[in-house]
DNA sequence: CAGTGGTCTAGACCACAGC
DNA sequence: CTGTGGTCTAGACCACTGG
């Protein structure tokens, strides 16, 4: 638990380096990274770490490397929000599998009319309730405030959710033989209540940004939901599309 | 310019062999693909060629590379013309063309340091930027407010976006013969700002979400810009995601 | 234990941008 | 022309999975 039972890789410990760097003005907006190869020698990794690197950083859009230009630094963001990728299911994999779950408290409830609604479940079926904190990997301030919604019979996932960097929805599908068939996300504008103002360290009636993630199975049965809580400067949701070059030739 | 005058990567070439070989069922989803160095060994590449070949499949979601078990065939899936997509970019494009922006102010800016690091561009660079409103069709309230940042050479798009219905997206495409690569979105939470509460009719410093999005041609140049504030009430953004094929997780 | 994908090195040549 | 990122090779060691 104290220390990392692995060691973070050549390629993330640069990447979190140049993101300070931008963001401290090192390399400021408009101008251009130092090239690749001398990033390599400034570092002490070969170019191929270097890519590596800043592929994820080009991905979400701070850098655009440029051929026979150089790699333009497009965005100078506070490196505080965590920013996660959520154009496809494997993004949302990366995101829940970046984030660790500390349980607060547990308990079990009955759906009321609101909770229904939420999870789309008849009144009064039988829930555990989650409240937790979602950190970021490296990050001692938690970025959500969360609760989540598991049918009784996959609470036992809380036991393992414990100190574990797994998320919810490899547990449910790796400890019980739970497919996920369909996750549905919604998103939207919401006021930080006083509680988990409180809770996060910030300000009562903040933005925030309200996300739940509800995880069915084929039969179109939830099988839980999340309801995540992210004070606006913590967070920064980043999707990307881009047209395919994969047979689309033209 | 007609015929591309570079050869195709050998990545992207067996890539196109993978997705054939995946959908002609020569690889069945639910089977693992042979090793990585056998890929190598079979099509006369590099082992590195092979991970680049792979990764943007991985990316997709069309296989999953799993660390001590090999890579997973997840679905057989057509090659789609916006990659990384799925439902969710057919939605972008949809949602802009069902909505229009009703242009209120236009001035010429140059980039001052809280726009440059926005749009992504050199600090002092003249950029044109619209303030407007964008309604849903059918609706009278306007669903947000937005300023929309556009280089000088395209800003005679706003000409075309007085009462008309097609999207900023479209006619970079359309009118200035502009391709659009990539479309990035971020989504934060903000509050509304008075001036903007008030435009709308809601109140301020209410929950607003912020919804960014740069349009990019292939080079990671930024065409256009529009940043949308959406009053809470006013706004859900719902995307969901399905496995193509069950059975292939485990 | 052997085999997998994940990471990493030290080279190399290419197409393209800018002078 | 030089320098950039894009591609590519031929190795290597690692952590992890499974038998």
């Amino acid at each position: 638990m104290t220390g990392k039972t692995t060691r973070e890789p050549r390629y993330a410990w640069l990447r979190e380096c140049l993101v300070k760097d931008i963001a401290s003005g090192k390399y400021p907006v408009g101008s251009l990274l130092p090239p690749e190869f001398q990033l390599a020698e400034t570092y002490g990794v070969s170019r191929h770490t270097v890519r590596e690197a800043t592929r994820k950083l080009a991905d979400i859009g701070l850098i655009s490397r440029r051929p026979g230009i150089g790699t333009v630094v497009c965005a100078a963001r506070d490196p505080n929000p965590y920013v996660a990728g959520l154009g496809t299911a494997k993004d949302l994999f990366d995101y829940t599998n970046a984030t660790r779950l500390e349980v607060l408290a547990r308990r079990e409830v009955a759906a009321d009319a609101a909770l229904s609604g939420l999870i789309g479940c008849p009144p009064g079926e039988a829930w555990v309730e989650l409240t937790a904190f979602r950190h970021a990997t490296g990050q001692v301030a938690p970025i959500s405030f969360t609760k989540v919604y598991l049918r009784p019979e996959f609470a036992a996932i809380e036991e393992r959710l414990r100190g574990n960097h797994i998320s919810i929805y490899a547990m449910l599908e790796r400890f019980h033989g739970q497919t996920i068939h369909t996750v549905r996300q919604e998103i939207e504008a919401a006021l930080m209540p006083a509680q988990a103002a409180r809770l996060l360290g910030v300000g009562a009636r903040s933005a925030a940004l309200l996300m739940r993630r509800a995880y069915l199975d084929a039969s179109g049965r939830v099988l839980g939901v999340s309801d995540n809580l992210y004070p606006s400067e913590r967070f920064r949701l980043v999707t990307s599309w881009s047209r395919g070059d994969a047979g689309a030739a033209d």
